[in-house]
DNA sequence: CTGTTAGCGCTTTCAA
DNA sequence: TTGAAAGCGCTAACAG
């Protein structure tokens, strides 16, 4: 049986109290007394129990990492990670510790349920979408909470980027260089309008939304393998784009793959552009042009305006930059 | 205030335990009890308290991730990342919750001292280099612990591949092909034997180990930056190898970088081998010869060893495959 | 500077 | 099927 601070308190002479302030503040206790009961706790090889601690605290000094799908997943996307980077950074500067909220039984909400955290940092999950029974949960057990790449909607805290006008730049440098047959790849529904701002940029040169007239809507999942196949099958339905705007950069890597399979020159036959600017994408040949966003800075703002929810204090939503770096593979 | 177990016991008029046991066994209390339980529940937006829940069960549901270095250092390399995803698949099969530890303060003791968790994975930090202090602390609060690319000694249960085997494999494909004039850059000291491989390979051509006679040994960081730094000066040094054999992955990211800038043609000019096989090797270009291992497997294996020494289990340590992976960047 | 004493909120054995 | 009560191990007023 391990020892507890009774343990410590009986055998150095003490009480528990005074064990408690050896610990936790050594400068309300005397030197001698410090001594004495620090020796008898490595003699007993005593540690103070994380989890009583925290019951007595009322506080847990972690913050929970609500995924919207299970890990493994997200981990493949580069920009996740970014984001995970961003938030791991804050959390050891703030003192926190991060825990990633999953569970097999009961799906999210189960692991909200369970969840031992001061506070949760939602990924891609807001709206009614992704969270649904999920933000009840958060809701009841009233855990503050910010969401990066949600709705900024409601009370809710969240982090993210202007889609709308990132996706209408990134359009419009397509269209502005002439291309008309445009694919597009999109990965789930983006809450930040990603697509909207597509539509935008059409509408403006009075062109159809997305998937009607010359150009082609097609969703995938963010991976380059999805991404090759949904490419795949729409260059064998016979639809031959100039370019092809990919929501996710992850995407691009698989019609990149596709686009060597087939001999298909990029931007000689056809351009491609990406989305996030992914560690990766310059090393890409030729270089991705895609619409940057720091996944890094995303990930941080939201665990520092959690941390300072925790804190008690009442910080914004932030709206991050996201802007199209011209690189190579844009003809 | 948040209702607590006794607030509802009250108000449902039945005793704490009913209530437990409507929260926990349902199936112990009849129909009629449950249900009256569950409305009060309700209507008070109660949830039981997952710090007492564990206190009372002594038990946390939760494995800590030990990093050597900070988590937005380590995630930069994609080898990492897939033992993460490895590690956290197995743990939501498991029902675990994963908790990165690492802190502001006392650094990585202070971190394992208060981690609420029922057991350690510690990825990178075996031996005395990483652990250090560590080990001691986890020993002291007697943890289940398994050690990821970690020393195999003592009685820890690691799981890594047999790095010597893998390094000579690396040299040999490379002596075979001719190079001599040859670049090693390592990241860090690794723990399972990849240098000794290397001087393995040399040895048994009778040539001098690496550093020595017409090879080079450079150190760097695991970034591609770090590693684009150290070839630069190599090469600014005079040295000019005929092959760069990269210890790690995303060392080969910067030597291709450094070589494109300087009009060096892989592999014309210049062999490049690397190691772990990340998820983008194959997608440079041209694509990356590499010693594949798969971080996946080392985080799931890592992670389903620590759920059976948790579950009482005496789980062993186990190597994996590495093997070379040949592709065209090296001539 | 040190001790007394309530909790913290839940689980679980044992008995009814 | 339900309840009483004894913890789980520690913290933090408050009092001295």
């Amino acid at each position: 049986m391990r020892a507890t601070i009774m343990d410590i308190a009986a055998k150095a002479g003490v009480s528990k109290t005074t064990v408690s302030f050896a610990f936790n503040c050594p400068d309300r206790i005397s030197r001698d007394t410090y001594e004495r009961v620090m020796r008898v706790a490595n003699e007993l090889g005593y540690m103070p129990d994380p989890v009583a601690r925290i019951l007595a605290r009322r506080r847990t000094g972690a913050v929970g990492l609500l995924l919207s799908r299970p890990i493994e997943d997200c981990l493949r996307d580069p920009h996740a990670v970014e984001i995970l980077r961003g938030i791991g950074s804050v959390c050891r500067r703030e003192g926190l510790t991060l825990e990633i909220l999953e569970s097999a039984r009961g799906g999210m909400d189960d692991a909200i349920r369970n969840a031992a955290v001061d506070g949760i940092v939602a990924i891609g999950v807001a709206g009614a979408s992704g969270v649904s029974g999920g933000a009840d949960i958060i809701g009841r057990r009233d855990l503050p909470l910010v969401t990066v790449d949600g709705d900024a909607r409601e009370g809710t805290v969240n982090v993210g980027i202007d889609g709308r006008r990132a996706g209408a730049e990134m359009m419009e440098a397509a269209l502005a260089r002439g291309h008309r047959a445009i694919a597009i790849l999109s990965a789930g529904d983006f809450a930040d309008g990603r697509v909207a701002g597509l539509t935008d940029a059409l509408a403006r040169r009075a062109l159809p939304p997305p998937g009607a007239g010359e150009t082609r809507l097609v969703a995938a999942d963010a991976t380059a393998e999805a991404a090759r196949a949904a490419f795949s099958d729409l260059l064998s339905s016979g639809f031959r784009p100039s370019a092809v705007l990919c929501l996710s950069d992850v995407q691009a890597l698989g019609v990149y793959e596709e686009c060597a399979a087939r001999g298909i020159s990029i931007p000689a036959d056809i351009s491609v552009v990406g989305f996030d600017d992914i560690p990766f994408a310059q090393f890409l040949s030729p270089a991705l042009t895609t619409v940057r966003q720091s996944g890094f800075d995303k990930g941080a703002r939201a665990a520092s305006a959690l941390a300072a929810l925790i804190a008690g204090g009442s910080p914004e939503s932030v709206v991050l930059e996201a802007r199209l770096v011209m690189r190579s593979s844009l003809a």
